[in-house]
DNA sequence: AGAAGTTAGCGAGACTGTTG
DNA sequence: CAACAGTCTCGCTAACTTCT
């Protein structure tokens, strides 16, 4: 069971986490659980779309359905009203937790800078979710369905502003105290790993103690006990999380202080990263094309939220052209030549992405 | 009946103080 | 300052009730 399974944490979120705990409070934690849940998610559900289970969320993320399922302090107490949508009432931790995904955003702290293709763009906040449902009338024995919509922005960070990072090892090293730190210092590392793997062919580098201990959450006086504290941290990454990292303490510039030498022992596959790049982007790219082009489709009302989606998701609407420019970013890719009838297929199933699993 | 939501108790392990 | 050890807290488990 040593998988790894590889995801993209879009950037703006995993080079501001303080940011996050900022705009979220003690929310944070589920925040980020939640993006990186649907960071997995989105290598099937890729236009934005999607629909999961409290048990689903568990499984991927390591949660105990128990925790998500209680009434939110804040409500139980009666110190607050819990939120409404169509007369249900947003009151568990989860449930809660989502809803304010969907009202608020995350508040960078300094504008972020995003190159584009010819600018640079400077985001001052961070949106999640752009509609949150759920089967609020259910029946008896009938699970609770959430039903989302992401927002552009962690669309278009997945497409093309990302780290890899691996959510199995994000899912072990969660579980049990300390968890939320562990993910934390595990986000930071594996940026520090994909920026190193994709810029040079160096696997080591060295990092003062202090630096890496804001990133852990590690608030200690004395250096020894930070000391302590981060190499149980590591260790812990490093068996439990099945992270291939080699570290070692030195000395920092002669002076007394520690700094951490890190070696990566295995970086992502650099072929399969590219060539799921190359894929989603083809991908989306290529419908959004198609839709510019003849989308708009028979007596669709303008007044729709969002055209593109709905369009994508709609079966009957330019079937052939969907196919073909799903035929050709599996070419492109991975010279995978789908018959017509296959792309067909998946195009009316809606599981675009079913060959790849 | 099965899923949602609650509660108590236990054990790992994070924190902190002591020692050499 | 490193190594060790005791304490106490957090988070997991499991068994329960309530809800639809």
């Amino acid at each position: 069971m040593d998988q790894h399974i590889l995801s993209r944490i879009d950037r703006a979120v995993a080079d501001n986490l303080k940011d996050i705990e900022r705009s979220f409070g003690e929310q944070a934690g589920l925040v980020q659980d939640f993006i990186m849940f649907i960071s997995r998610q989105l290598k099937t559900d890729l236009f934005g779309y999607t629909r999961f289970t409290v048990q689903q969320f568990c499984e991927h993320t390591g949660r105990n359905r128990q925790d998500l399922a209680l009434v939110h302090p804040d409500f139980s107490s009666g110190r607050k009203q819990p939120p409404e949508i169509q007369g249900y009432a947003f009151q568990t931790v989860l449930d809660y937790a989502l809803y304010a995904m969907m009202e608020r955003n995350i508040i960078f702290s300094r504008s972020y800078e995003v190159k584009g293709h010819n600018s640079v763009v400077h985001m001052t906040h961070f949106p999640i979710l752009k509609d949150l449902k759920l089967n609020f009338n259910r029946k008896d024995k009938q699970q609770k369905i959430y039903d989302i919509r992401l927002s552009d922005e962690l669309i278009s960070g997945f497409l093309s502003r990302y780290y890899i990072i691996d959510s199995e090892s994000y899912k072990l090293v969660g579980k049990g105290r300390g968890g939320d730190s562990r993910k934390k210092l595990l986000i930071y590392l594996s940026k520090i790993s994909h920026v190193l793997h994709s810029t040079s062919t160096a696997t080591e580098t060295t990092i003062p103690l202090d630096r890496i201990c804001r990133f852990a959450d590690i608030n200690d006086i004395k250096p020894s006990h930070k000391k302590q504290n981060l190499q149980r941290m590591l260790t812990h990454l490093k068996c439990i999380g099945r992270f291939p990292i080699h570290f070692e303490f030195v000395s920092y510039r002669g002076s007394s202080e520690y700094a951490l030498r890190l070696a990566f022992l295995s970086g992502p596959d650099r072929m399969k990263v590219q060539k799921e790049h190359t894929f989603y982007y083809r991908l989306l790219n290529g419908m959004r094309d198609v839709f510019n082009l003849c989308g708009t489709g028979p007596a669709t009302p303008s007044i729709e939220e969002d055209p593109f989606q709905n369009w994508l998701i709609n079966r009957g609407l330019n079937t052939a052209e969907k196919a073909r420019v799903l035929q050709q970013a599996y070419y492109i890719a991975f010279s995978i030549n789908l018959p017509d009838s296959v792309a067909t297929d998946l195009v009316l199933s809606g599981d675009f992405l079913k060959p790849l699993i």
